[in-house]
DNA sequence: TATTTTCATTTGTCCGACATTTAATGTTTG
DNA sequence: CAAACATTAAATGTCGGACAAATGAAAATA
């Protein structure tokens, strides 16, 4: 880790990436702390403002976590799903934006996922999934909700059926592609017989999580999608009519 | 985004929350320049180490770019496909590896995420999908590879078979996925028979997407699903009785 | 013993200076 | 006039020192 080539390139982004490579190979370990700012800028032969900017970079990604006093330090920082999810949708979200994704590669991709998960939950979900789920329906019934918070409980209604399948792993990744999804899915404008659908199909499924079938899952989750899809088309075709 | 609260706690990360929010709303757009170091010490009242800090923190997030020279400065950076990408695997990494997360569940989640690839998989592959797969499959019947290297080839299979779903944002959540499970499935010697047996059913998904049949795809993944895990089971048995 | 004080360590912030890079501008020269 | 060259200005990158603030440990005191 001490290494440091005489590249003429960012040294600040150099220490960074050194330290980050002795964290990641797990050469440091969760909770070992790094040498001070003023014994690192030794090694490197820096100053030790370089060293803080380098230990800025760490900060942002996580990697590190800082407190000051006598046994003060940078410390290796335990990745914490809460925030790993936070960051993964962030990106998610700007990687959308950024780059034009399509309703259309964004929904599929989202409910390919979801359908992923589908068989497990049926298998696993717990009475806390359920309640959640019939929780977030009943929210959606209410006649007077906003879209935005009509979409907030579409989201925590798929977000429970994620959770169903008790899998972190899965939950995590699929966290950046359900959330993510909300500012798409503002652009549709739910009307009233939309939603009334919508809630249906919700109902369906989590009547087929409780029954734990999940091929009825299954089956309702194919059925929102293509609603989704069509729902979308249906706000492209008003958007680009509105333009002429 | 001039708002700076005279909170006592981290100037810098204030600093850099209140443009990285900017930027995130779309108040910023990409390719604009920011205010130059000194002009931002000025609005934050703070001074230019302090913003150094806050800008480092993001081009740690790959949300900025900087440039020297006369017409330099930082500019919102448009997020890639392959930076996120990047990111997305590291960080997994870090999860399955700071959380100890178990075999099964990591397995589970990969394979569940992949199947849900598979019809899209089947309908869009192009020749060049199929040519990538037959290409590692060739790759993994050589009986002097290392285990190392087969790992990288059953790695590059699977990102072929996820990429034939020819959705970028489906790529780019799996990827985190397949590539992150890589550490782990290293833990796994795969002896000559187990090679044998996951070629087998690697060329039997090939087939299948060739001859676009889902369900065969379907059914060969769910197999390789089953076999993966009690591969895993047997090593760690194996891990277990020696340390007894 | 219990409490308070002092102290050393470490991060957080600020300042001023200089190096380096880069493009625009000005100047010289063929 | 045009091309090559030199100058300059603006910006980031680096350095070194200084002080503030937090914090735990050790020392002094009641």
């Amino acid at each position: 880790m001490k290494i440091d080539p005489a590249n003429k390139a960012d040294l600040s982004a150099q220490i960074a990436k050194a330290i980050r490579d002795a964290i990641i190979s797990g050469e440091m370990n969760v909770d070992e702390r790094l040498p001070s700012e003023a014994e690192l800028a030794d090694q490197f032969n820096v100053s030790r403002s370089t060293v803080r900017e380098a230990l800025k970079r760490l900060a942002a990604q996580n990697l590190i976590r800082t407190r000051r006093g006598a046994t003060g330090g940078a410390f290796v920082r335990r990745l914490s799903y809460e925030e790993a999810y936070a960051n993964h949708v962030t990106t998610s979200t700007l990687l959308l934006s950024m780059n034009a994704v399509d309703f259309e590669t964004a929904c599929e991709a989202r409910f390919a996922l979801e359908r992923a998960c589908a068989p497990l939950s049926a298998a696993r979900r717990t009475p806390d999934h359920l309640a959640t789920m019939r929780a977030e329906i009943h929210r959606q019934s209410q006649p007077g909700l906003s879209d935005e918070s009509f979409c907030d409980s579409d989201v925590a209604f798929h977000r429970a059926l994620v959770d169903g399948a008790a899998n972190p792993v899965l939950s995590y990744q699929l966290a950046g592609a359900v959330e993510a999804m909300q500012p798409l899915m503002n652009m549709i404008t739910f009307t009233a017989r939309s939603r009334e659908k919508i809630v249906g199909l919700h109902t369906r499924i989590a009547d087929a999580l409780e029954a734990q079938d999940a091929a009825a899952a299954d089956a309702a989750l194919s059925e929102l999608t293509i609603y989704t899809l069509s729902l979308g088309e249906k706000a492209m075709a008003a958007r680009a009519a509105k333009k002429i």
